[in-house]
RNA sequence: GGGCCGUUAACUCAGUCGGUAGAGUAUCUGCCUUUUAAGCAGAGAGUCGCGCGUUCGAGCCGCGCACGGCCCA
């Protein structure tokens, strides 16, 4: 047997005692009657009702902090909903119950039944008549005071941080209220919730290097998709006017602050509709998003104060380049101007970036952390906007919006391209691209261009990010703060503990 | 990929000039029937991330590696 440290090993002795005395560890007959929030809420509504001989409450949850005397103990437990303390007599629950509990240790689970009393400093207190251990834990608790704070712990065992840090279960609580208002606004548009493939045999959508996977059976690769695009569009072919799916997309791509390898999109498609109706849904969907999660349509992040309230600024590409990015106008279609900027400015630019490509990189750096306030930039260059709809005006230039909050991207939206020869031509570029050195352009999709070649209605189509928006509304630096499992390297150090 | 910082008891952290490894909480034993980080008395608990080196002697100095955090690309 391994090597067990001291506390464990004391736990352990403990585990065989009160088996041997015949104990049931693990019981699973213990009906619970209250939630502990539902008990608070008599308290704070109806205190009155909790007399001398007032309701029996039949609760259960983990026990969080012991405070023992001789012949009683208060304790304080935790389930779901919330903590509450109880208080255990041995003249109430009776030798035999206290000589169980004195054996039990932090971090168990318990069902208590009995009514409340206020304790002389005034807390409302759940006096145990009947007690009983409904869950034995080996393993020790962090301590109470400080908690969880090691971030590589309280990833790796998110577990540990969810029963230690309250605030880490609000940021979850939080997420879970972002997914439902967007899903509730969507579906209050007549937007159907589709889902669509994850493995696709044509990575396509979106720039990134996909994830490798292989099937069996068909003998064939996969991918993961990187995004659900493609087939979202297929669905508009078919004739659902309005699709949206929720769901997690892969990208082959580093770890960081910013970026998890599968991450949370929401994409959403409209007939009839252009990226300008997008834009300004997008800012209903946020002001109502924010304020079901935070009761508010303006948040703290980091520092800033961000107010997602009111119609958002609309800039041009090219204007942001030259009025915050400080380039000036007259070399702004000249590429080997540009690329004087960029060296000058330390933007890495790859010898076959077109035009475009430098524009939106040198837009990266110059522009885009400097875009607090909810900001959407306007009219994309066609050569990065293989799947957006050319601007009648100006048709090197595509009805494109990205949206900037807090120096970041939040969103990307368009006028989708249902011409399926301009989009067969869009792929013949992007393969060209990549054979020219850029890993990251489109592949050709023959089967989505025989689709566009039966007829997509105009649309307008637009994606999210879940996880991005959702560490906006829970004012968290780091992605993994709002990702119950990030992704982190096998440690080795933790594994035989 | 680069830079900086971190890794010491279950948790949070100290550790001076290189000289026997420390605290609080938690744990264990005893006392205690209204505590709020309860109290009092006592005790136990360490692969100092891993490896190599320097040294009479390394948690501490050097080199390498692993994992993590922040910043940059």
């Amino acid at each position: 047997m391994e090597k067990q440290s001291e506390i464990i090993e004391q736990r352990r002795k403990k585990i065989t005692a009160l088996r041997e005395s015949g104990e049931v560890l693990f019981p699973n007959d213990f009906k619970v009657l209250n939630s502990i929030v539902e008990i608070k809420d008599v308290v704070e509504k109806s205190p009155e009702s909790l007399g001398e001989k007032g309701a029996v409450f039949i609760t259960a949850g983990r026990m969080m902090a012991i405070n023992r005397f001789g012949k009683s103990s208060f304790l304080r437990f935790s389930d779901g909903t919330g903590q509450l303390q109880a208080y255990v007599r041995m003249d109430k629950v009776g030798d035999e119950v206290y000589a169980l509990f004195k054996k039990m240790d932090i971090g168990d689970f318990i069902g208590v039944k009995g009514p409340l009393f206020k304790t002389r400093t005034g807390e409302w207190t759940l006096l145990a008549e009947d007690f009983r251990l409904l869950s034995k834990s080996i393993r020790p608790l962090p301590e109470k005071f400080h908690g969880l704070k090691d971030p590589e712990k309280r990833y790796r065992q998110r577990y540990l941080d969810l029963i230690m840090n309250q605030d880490t279960r609000e940021i979850f609580i939080k997420r879970s209220k972002v997914v439902q208002a967007i899903r509730g606004f969507l579906l209050n548009r007549n937007y159907l919730e589709v889902e669509t493939p994850m493995m696709q045999p044509i990575p396509g959508g979106a720039e990134a290097a996909p994830f490798k996977t292989h099937h069996n059976a068909l003998g064939i690769d996969l991918f993961l998709r990187i995004a659900p695009e493609l087939y979202l569009k297929r669905l508009v072919v078919g004739g659902f006017d309005r699709v949206f799916e929720i769901n997690r997309n892969f990208r082959n791509e580093g770890v960081s602050a910013r970026h998890n390898p599968e991450f949370t999109m929401l994409e959403f498609y409209q007939a009839y509709a252009t990226y300008e109706d997008l834009m300004r849904l997008t800012e209903k969907m946020f002001q109502e998003v924010a304020i079901a999660v935070n009761g508010t349509s303006s948040i703290e992040y980091q520092g800033e104060h961000i107010d997602f309230s009111g119609k958002w600024e609309r800039i041009p590409l090219l204007t942001s380049l030259q009025k915050i990015g400080g380039i000036e106008p007259d070399i702004l279609d000249n590429r080997e101007a540009l690329l004087e900027v960029a060296a000058s400015k330390k933007v890495k630019i790859t010898k076959s970036d077109r035009l475009g490509k430098v524009i939106t990189k040198l837009f990266d750096v110059l522009v885009e952390p400097k875009l607090i306030q909810p900001t959407f930039i306007t009219g994309y260059p066609v050569e990065v906007s293989p799947l957006s709809r050319r601007s009648d005006k100006e048709p090197e230039m595509t009805e494109r919006f990205e949206l900037f909050i807090a120096g970041r991207e939040i969103a990307n939206g368009f006028s989708e391209l249902n011409d399926p020869e301009d989009q067969k031509e869009r792929f013949l570029q992007q393969v060209a691209d990549r054979e020219a050195g850029d890993a990251e352009a489109h592949l050709m999709d023959q089967d989505y261009i025989e689709a566009l070649e039966y007829g997509m209605p105009p649309t307008a189509g637009e994606g999210i990010g879940i996880d991005r928006l959702t560490m906006l509304l829970t004012d968290s630096a780091s992605i993994r703060e709002v990702i119950l499992f990030p992704h982190m390297k096998p440690s080795g150090r933790n594994e035989h503990k």
